[in-house]
DNA sequence: CGTTGGTTTGAAAGGACTCAAGAGGGGTGG
DNA sequence: CCACCCCTCTTGAGTCCTTTCAAACCAACG
């Protein structure tokens, strides 16, 4: 129980109407009348890394919205196994399993500290059923959800080891102050989206390194100097 | 052109309140007033095998339930390569980008005899801004596309080859005149559902059938002589 | 400065892939 | 009705890639 008061912080309420990415989330299209239908609180939640945010089995009743970080849904197997199914970014709708009443499919726990909000899934499932517009936008996230999903599980989990981390970074690339960067998470989780073990996502990225795909391979980040170069490389794996 | 007249066939108009799946599909919570509400034509088609019900990159008009048969959802990643990201099953609804606007995301191709009923997205999109019925019908249907394509990536894209093949057995199986049977497709798609190459699964198959895992392994067909057997054999890996 | 959690690297073993040849089955035309 | 062809599935041998197990390394932290 301590553990979780430490890993976890309650930031106060939303005000959804002047979010700063309500554009890219679940409000984007709502009016004034919508958002006077809203009652229920928005909590404004702060986790620490590692915290799990719902478990795989709960019947939750909320569902969140990304603010800043990343998060892992992590799908525990029948059999022992674990893979991470989608890995949740900035602006993503998640737990939606809460709208239809049945248990989560899999975990989701926070990679690095992570922002978020948290929706009763009661409001949504009502205001969904008195707004077409909410309707539409939860339509638009479902399939968002759906996309990712099946993109991601074809881009990461296609030929050899070092192409798929190749994708993976070039999928989570950004420029930041001047230069692109991408992520990089545990090397066990990063084997876990990709159904490759942590030695070989070592590897990889050593081999990436020698090849100038990637430098400054991080802990936590990679450089990509010639984001061409490494899409190049991602289509024909030369 | 003629190619698709052959591969594609008029069933004729579907009466949805009478259908005989329809507790299983997407209209099963809808009213006499939500069926007064149907106006647009849907239509009951036939497919023959190997024919592309949609194809990626299209912006479909259309939303399918599946009748009878199996489809694959092919994605074509960027890089030439090929998945199968999802396999559709009798009652499952499918190609629902259209109610998004968006382009198909993979194409939908016949395995084998396929029946099934096209719904316009127009009609559907309408209806569930109205029902709040079908809105939640629709939620639901949308919850099970997500959770059935990450369920059956984290298996099927887990652990050694034999044991994937395993799985998708057991996913698969199903009492027939009272033996337990899976149905099997062609070599090269299996492959494709589970990212390995079509002599692997001969040769896992192959390996399945000296165990007693399985017997009669035909083109189409497998017969279970013990479905414990196999589950405990996917758990444990022995 | 030692502990701890995570990362890298090495060597050997095992699994999957490639290429290639052969076998089976269904359909077609003589 | 049979011979033939084509498509698919199976099987084999060698190579390449990934895993496994182990040890060393590194940075953060008390």
């Amino acid at each position: 129980m301590r553990d979780i008061e430490v890993k976890i912080a309650w930031q106060g309420q939303s005000n959804c109407q002047s979010c700063s990415i309500r554009s890219s989330v679940l409000f984007s299209e709502l009016n004034e009348e919508d958002f006077s239908k809203i009652h229920a609180p928005i909590d404004d939640l702060h986790f620490e890394s590692g915290a799990t945010i719902y478990a795989q089995g709960e019947h939750g009743q909320n569902l969140y919205t990304l603010r800043e970080g990343f998060v892992k849904l992590l799908h525990l197997n029948e059999d022992g196994t674990e893979r991470i199914v989608r890995l949740i970014k900035h602006g993503d709708l998640f737990g939606m399993e809460a709208l239809l009443g049945s248990a989560h499919e899999s975990s989701a726990i926070a990679l690095g500290r992570v922002y978020l909000c948290r929706l009763p899934a009661s409001m949504i499932v009502t205001l969904g059923e008195e707004s077409p517009r909410l309707h539409r936008q939860m339509m638009k996230k479902w399939g968002e959800a759906l996309s990712q999903s099946e993109t991601w599980f074809s881009q990461m989990n296609t030929g050899r080891a070092d192409l798929r981390i190749a994708r993976f970074l070039l999928a989570l690339a950004k420029e930041h102050e001047g230069v692109i960067k991408a992520p990089l998470f545990k090397r066990e989780d990063m084997g876990l989206m990709m159904d490759i073990k942590l030695e070989t996502v070592s590897r990889s990225l050593a081999s990436l390194s020698e090849m100038n795909m990637v430098t400054d391979v991080g802990r936590s980040f990679v450089t990509i100097p010639d984001l061409e170069k490494l899409k190049k490389f991602c289509q024909q794996g030369l």
